[in-house]
DNA sequence: ACAGCCATGTAACTCGTTACATGATTAC
DNA sequence: GTAATCATGTAACGAGTTACATGGCTGT
């Protein structure tokens, strides 16, 4: 039945849990509003391809919108209740598993010794720089939650998670930070 | 010339500049120990697919390792000048790019609504279990960098992004524990 | 009129995985 | 003798990307 999809997919599938139908657009826009954060946002090409799947396997129901006499130039996606089962039978019986981090800039310190000091910071400090935008943009998402972040309120789950990845990246800030005076230290000694 | 290659090659490529010569099997128990915290560890079959084409472009020199007789069972590889070139100019001259985490149990906390409490919260602590598993996998790798870790000495980097994720591990470790306590008093209320 | 966003998809391609296949050497 | 580890690869496949193609609608 259920065939084994990939996370992603479900990923997708939950994004349409909270109450409202959506195009392929509009979900890739909240994708890059929550998902991207914590797993990845898949490019336009994926999500519809994804949506395809799901509503083949019966998980997704579609419906047009927007139709001026006859031209039809969006679909909605909502899920069903088949849609609903799948997704609480693979959160209750699947393995989460382990995180994958993908670091570049953690990657590349370890190679240090490569390159001159001043790159490795200069590279560092960009490091902070980004991180501070990514906080910004996940702390507007988290406000944008402010009212309905309340245990029993619909998003609930969401806010806990962006005040995780708030978390996140102040501490990673906090030691990138420490890292670049560390090796400010050596290059002065 | 050195056209372009996967972040994957040159972090392969990398673990290659610490000064000796590894087998592909030996290269990856180096990934397993190293790159799988900050980055991944690839599959058996594609170090070697990976050396080949690295050795295709002169990057890595091969070299044929305990040959009895006529049957030469092991090959070695090294770094090359232009190994060494290549691998340079990638890290002064292209951009990181930010992290990509994919983190299942962040995904299923967002989603936590679809299931009941108990269920995210035993999945929460079932990651802490996870989390000092790799923690103390990672503090062993830090061990073993002890004496050789100082500025200017072979493991100054390795030893810097090892204190990083061990940092890392602390603090997700304090964010979970804080999370379930979190739940956990809205279930009591 | 033109830019920018809304909206949908196809095609080609690469990365990386699992499964499979083989065989030598070492430890108990 | 048999299990684990060392050692090397091939083949099939799936996930996910970029590039390409199309067109409507909205604001200036």
């Amino acid at each position: 039945m259920g065939q084994d999809l990939p996370v992603t997919s479900y990923a997708l599938l939950g994004l349409l849990t909270f109450g409202d139908e959506l195009t392929g657009y509009e979900l890739k826009q909240r994708a890059d509003a929550t998902l991207r954060f914590y797993w990845v946002s898949p490019a336009m090409s994926q999500v519809y391809s994804e949506l395809a799947r799901l509503a083949d396997r019966g998980l997704v129901l579609t419906r047009a919108r927007r139709s001026n006499g006859d031209e039809t130039t969006a679909t909605t996606y909502r899920i069903s209740a088949a849609g609903r089962r799948a997704l609480e039978t693979w959160m209750r019986e699947s393995e989460p598993g382990f995180s994958v981090l993908k670091h570049p800039v953690a990657l590349r310190l370890l190679l240090g010794h490569v390159v001159d000091p001043e790159t490795t910071i200069a590279m560092l400090e960009a490091h902070v720089e980004a991180l501070d935008a990514e906080r910004a943009a996940l702390a507007r998402v988290r406000e944008g939650l402010r009212g309905r972040d309340e245990p029993g309120q619909p998003f609930r789950h969401p806010s806990l998670v962006a005040d995780w990845g708030l978390d996140y990246f102040d501490n990673e800030r906090r030691i990138v930070t420490h890292l670049i005076s560390r090796l400010r230290e050596e290059g002065d000694a």
